[in-house]
RNA sequence: GGCCCCUUCGUCUAGUGGUUAGGACUCCAGGUUUUCGACCUGGCAACAGGGGUUCGACUCCCCUAGGGGUCACCA
């Protein structure tokens, strides 16, 4: 019976929470989620020089919008230096690490010259067998110091639960530092003391840490502790096969909210990105991947990122989601937005258009004239239906027949105009396409008889005088 | 460069020795005589290359090529 998973998401606030983390987020939680396990949230900010508040904000907000909640109080690995030192004193007197005197220019020298002669550049392990008098001479001198592990002889192998097993020779691994002069910590040891501490079981995180696996394998052993279970994920890959970067779709979680996108639909096809259910669904609900989410699913390969897939993907969401929820959520994004309307005519609204639309803007975009009249009519649209004024004529028509009906609901609508059209001897095309321009300014929207009937008499006698008047161009 | 990893339609992927190599996005063509960016139907389009193993390889092994990652007193 394996235990209940602890997993944490670990981002270092040294940059904005992009597609690439909230991926990795995504994976643990479900992960964590489908087996009754917990998921916590660490900042790595260890980095005073590059960490910033407004990233830590950034981050737990987009987290938050996605609806990737942690489970705990979020653990800040600044604060706990205490630990790694302490840590750190713990190896050194057991044996497991020793002080290095070397300064950062003869490294720096060194290094130079390996590159030089084009030789892998390795530290020499000088410093590993200083004798205790030496030792003495150089610690009473008040010499400065870094800490490095003893990295022992041998192999470390370990099975990834994404790319299986995996070998590497100690010989490929420096003695690297874990304390450095000014006594704080470097990564690959912070974060073994802290999943330690943390309890963590699964290591969830991107396939760029895979080649760091082997240096925190050899500290957990150096600290006498089991590793953790491991599983990396392939990165996600910007449209020039490269990985995401700054310059290349590294853009943060936020400006993807702004765009219009719903979070069920970005962690949707997140989700799909590196990982596949194994039938031929590509719309879920955020419920059901927690339920299906599987690790040996993952795939292996880096993945380019698509915003057009994204956008169909939020398209499907949109058409999904009741009127009242993408109401809220639009909400959630501009309190404001429309409200001196009347909620139930807003919904009504949402709903003739929702289905047509693949994001949150667009919905807003595509209701514009349910609010205002058009002032403008789309170009293409009136070349086509309403090239000149014979349509102007029909229209005149219509108008004043619209005038006696009694009745204002789309069948009556609909039978009215088709008895007209008869009428006329025209076909019904030659009344709806002009009609549709003349209330809404545009060539396509929702069924012509749900629009009058939802914006009512007066306002589409309105819109189609002014139609009349405006149209065609001169 | 050393080490590690990867390689199925343009993109995301299914596929675990015998399939007409399936689905999705995009694109294109029809349909929907109420349009359409919606919807329906159909179409284009892939196993990187070369050797093996095998009666038979997309599937297993090796090599080559290509791509990615990583080699800091960053995380």
């Amino acid at each position: 019976m394996p235990a209940a998973p602890r997993v944490r998401f670990a981002p270092s606030p040294s940059g904005e929470l992009h597609l690439g983390g909230a991926r990795t987020a995504l994976f643990n939680y479900l992960f964590a989620k489908k087996r009754g396990g917990k998921y916590f949230l660490r900042i790595e900010d260890t980095d005073v020089q590059r960490s910033k508040q407004e990233f830590v904000d950034q981050i737990c907000y987009s987290l938050e919008w996605l609806g990737l909640k942690w489970d705990e109080p979020i653990v800040y690995q600044s604060k706990r230096r205490d630990h790694h030192h302490s840590a750190a004193r713990q190896l050194l007197q057991a044996g497991g690490a020793y002080r290095c005197f070397c300064t950062v220019e003869e490294l720096a020298l060194e290094r130079d010259e390996a590159a030089k002669e084009k030789k892998l550049y390795r530290y020499s392990g000088r410093c590993r067998d200083l004798t205790d008098d030496e030792l003495k001479l150089r610690l009473n001198r008040a010499d400065p110091f870094c800490v490095r592990i003893t990295v022992p002889g041998g192999k470390t192998k370990f099975t990834d639960s994404v790319y299986g097993k995996i070998e590497v020779d100690h010989k490929e691994i420096d003695d690297f530092i874990i304390q450095r002069t000014d006594g704080s910590s470097t990564y690959n040891f912070t974060v073994v003391v802290d999943d330690m501490d943390m309890e963590i079981n699964w290591i969830i995180r991107g396939e760029d840490h895979l080649a760091n696996t082997p240096k925190q394998i050899i500290v957990y052993k150096a600290l006498g502790s089991k590793p953790p279970r491991f599983a990396h994920l392939p990165m996600i890959l910007g449209p020039n096969g490269q990985r995401l970067s700054k310059r290349h779709g590294a853009t943060g979680i936020q400006a993807y909210r702004d765009m219009g996108f719903l979070p069920e639909a970005l962690l949707n096809y997140l989700a799909l990105l590196g990982w596949s259910p194994g039938n031929n669904r590509e719309v879920f609900f955020f419920k059901e991947l927690t339920e299906k989410f599987s690790l040996n699913k993952v795939v292996k390969k880096g993945g380019v990122f698509d915003e057009k897939k994204l956008n169909w993907i939020c398209g499907q969401h949109m058409s999904d989601k009741s009127s009242q929820d993408l109401l809220n959520t639009m909400r959630e994004l501009d309190p404001d937005w429309h409200s001196d309307q009347d909620e139930s005519y807003l919904l009504n609204v949402i709903e003739m258009v929702q289905s047509r639309t693949k994001s949150l803007s667009e919905l807003n975009e595509f209701s514009g004239y349910f609010f205002t009249d058009p002032q403008s009519f789309d170009e293409k649209a009136v070349k086509k239906r309403w090239k000149d004024t014979s349509v102007t004529e029909l229209m005149n028509r219509y108008w004043m027949s619209l005038h006696e009906l009694t009745k204002w609901e789309p069948t009556v609508l609909e039978e009215h105009l088709r008895t007209l059209a008869e009428t006329e001897n025209v076909s019904a095309g030659k009344f709806i396409h002009p009609m549709r321009i003349a209330i809404s300014g545009q060539g396509v929207g929702p069924s012509l008889f749900d629009l009058m009937a939802l914006l009512g008499r007066e306002r589409v006698l309105r819109r189609m005088n002014y139609a009349i008047d405006n149209l065609p161009p001169s």
